[in-house]
DNA sequence: CTGTTAGCGCTTTCAA
DNA sequence: TTGAAAGCGCTAACAG
């Protein structure tokens, strides 16, 4: 059915060497053979295949990336951009989602899943067991991290002590003291450590500012809308005086904070300022006060790093850290007067 | 470096053809040869070539999914559903995202991106030229659509038409007359029908309960939260009455709607209902009514047929509609009194 | 139940 | 600048 680079190689009279190296580019054709043979496998439909010269190669032309999820935000938005440049370059995305970050049976992707059929491996904001990076590093493809630090492998992200810092900074700037924290990730901290990392840089500013946290005023969950919600009920319920300001994980949660300040007529900013970090699609539309960062410029930061290195530019995958910006819109004010 | 299957063979003192068999499952090998095989391979950690095998049979174990976007709500859930299938079944998912419903360069796709490097291809809410149409067809791999119907292809959709009906006639059954519509989609309405399709059972729920659609009262945008918000103070805008209710064409658009009436004091649901179609991750949250769908269903269904399909069962590629619920929430009430 | 052998379609020396 | 030929690692008859 498929025409074949013989069907080419004859059509055009000449051996399919020569169409192999005119239909690459490589040097060493002269203009006229490199004409005729391009003419002729446009006139015959011919398209290469990936599996045969995969095969003469040993190269895939394809980028793995394994992602968590790919229906949250940050993740859609840096597949996105990891798409972009992988299609650019004529490289194909294979995508590797593990639904949550479950472990057991579906993590035993690695090894069978990486090995011969991707060049290089994208991983995003996950965390790998000793095992799983072991078999990786075995693979030896090159393996880049996007999002958060993953141990033991380069990555592309923000710095999440100072975007979180800079969100406290912020809240402590406008007069803020009873500020409680909306924390995210608690299901796999030991691996994803980005959660955690805004987690200590909450508790460095409050200390810092000579403020003490209240357990009370803490709630966690995950980096969702929903979780975001509860953690917020939880902490609205709480006996005692309510913060004034509340800094959570991420965007979705502030979120999920907002609608259900909203739900109770807690007012916002009058009564309960709110902060995330993101700038998630919604933020925007919401008047959310964030720290934005653009993970579809992580994305392309990093596949465009790794077909450096798949080139041959040896050393082109490194550690990068991204910007962040504070963007302020509505949900942040000063702290009301009797406070 | 790779281990290859002759490797096993010698290992296991039998040849490779018995190592092949015994790996795939097939018949007539031995239990003692099976699991001497197994246990070598183990033990040198083999791992068969995907491009090898590949071309040795003319099948690759992949799938391609074209998207127009995966960092939208639809999009990023129904690849969900579609890789937990195809993982399930060993087979890969190769994404391609056009980056939004662009013409031009960016959609020379299908030719070049398809052929020779995937068994079967699910295009996700995405209109099609002819042209590419035709020749997705000439490369005769299975074809299915998600999210909405594609001319000349089989698909799995919710009924669209229904669905925005359910939705009037949850709007009209409150007692609501003056009602609005934030329109979505309009950039490829050629190509892409949904939104079309939610227009056409707006007008003519409208016109069965002898209503006049406004054109004060009719917006159009994206599917985005952002078109959804300024299309809402399009229509808040406008000189007269307002309407009381706004059906909108996605849950996106409705809470960005949701997001300018509170922007502007507008008591939702006591000054005016509001509702959506999908079920987005925020809606609940944000207490929205909507008509739900399951995109993640829609994608497990759809591949879970190109892979009977692509086993044999000829036909098993068929078109399914999927089921939608009304949800009830908050953002819906009877109109005011003096409405 | 197992082994031999001939490709699958491309790339890549090595010669010419 | 071009061609001939030897694989890449696997599968699929066909024998035995």
């Amino acid at each position: 059915m498929g025409v074949s680079i013989d069907d080419v190689a004859a059509q055009a009279h000449v051996s399919t060497a020569t169409v192999s190296r005119a239909l690459r580019g490589l040097p060493r054709v002269s203009e006229a053979t490199r004409a005729k043979v391009f003419s002729v496998a446009a006139e015959l439909g011919y398209v290469p295949s990936r599996s045969a010269s995969g095969l003469a190669t040993g190269r895939t032309r394809t980028v793995g990336v394994l992602v968590p999820f790919v229906d949250r935000w940050y993740f859609g938005h840096a597949i996105e951009g990891i798409d972009q440049v992988l299609r650019e370059n004529g490289y194909n995305l294979l995508l590797f989602s593990l639904g949550g970050y479950l472990h057991g049976q579906k993590r035993s992707f690695t090894e069978s899943m990486v090995r011969k059929q991707i060049d290089a491996l994208l991983v995003l904001s996950l965390g790998l067991s000793e095992e799983e990076l072991r078999q990786l590093h075995h693979t030896d493809i090159p393996l880049l991290s996007v999002g958060g630090p993953v141990n033991g492998c380069r990555g592309v992200y923000i710095d999440d002590v100072a975007a979180a810092t800079a969100a406290m900074d912020h809240l402590i700037g406008l007069g803020h003291r009873r500020i409680g924290h909306l924390r995210g990730g608690v299901q796999d901290e030991q691996t994803f450590r980005v959660p955690a990392l805004r987690t200590v840089a909450f508790e460095a500013a409050m200390a810092r500012a000579g403020l003490e946290p209240r357990p009370g005023w803490n709630a966690a969950g995950e980096f969702t809308v929903s979780d975001g919600m509860q953690a917020a009920a939880r902490i609205f319920e709480a006996p005692g005086e309510r913060p004034t300001a509340l800094f959570c994980g991420s965007d979705e949660m502030a979120l999920g904070a907002m609608f259900e300040a909203q739900r109770r007529g807690i007012r916002i900013p009058e009564e309960l300022s709110l902060i995330g970090i993101d700038d998630h699609d919604f933020s925007a539309p919401a008047g959310l006060t964030t720290i934005a960062q653009q993970p579809w410029e992580h994305g392309r930061a990093a596949a465009g790093m790794l077909l450096a290195e798949l080139g041959g530019t040896a050393g082109a995958v490194r550690d990068v850290t991204m910007p962040f910006e504070l963007k302020v819109r509505r949900s942040t004010a000063p702290p009301p007067r009797e406070a």
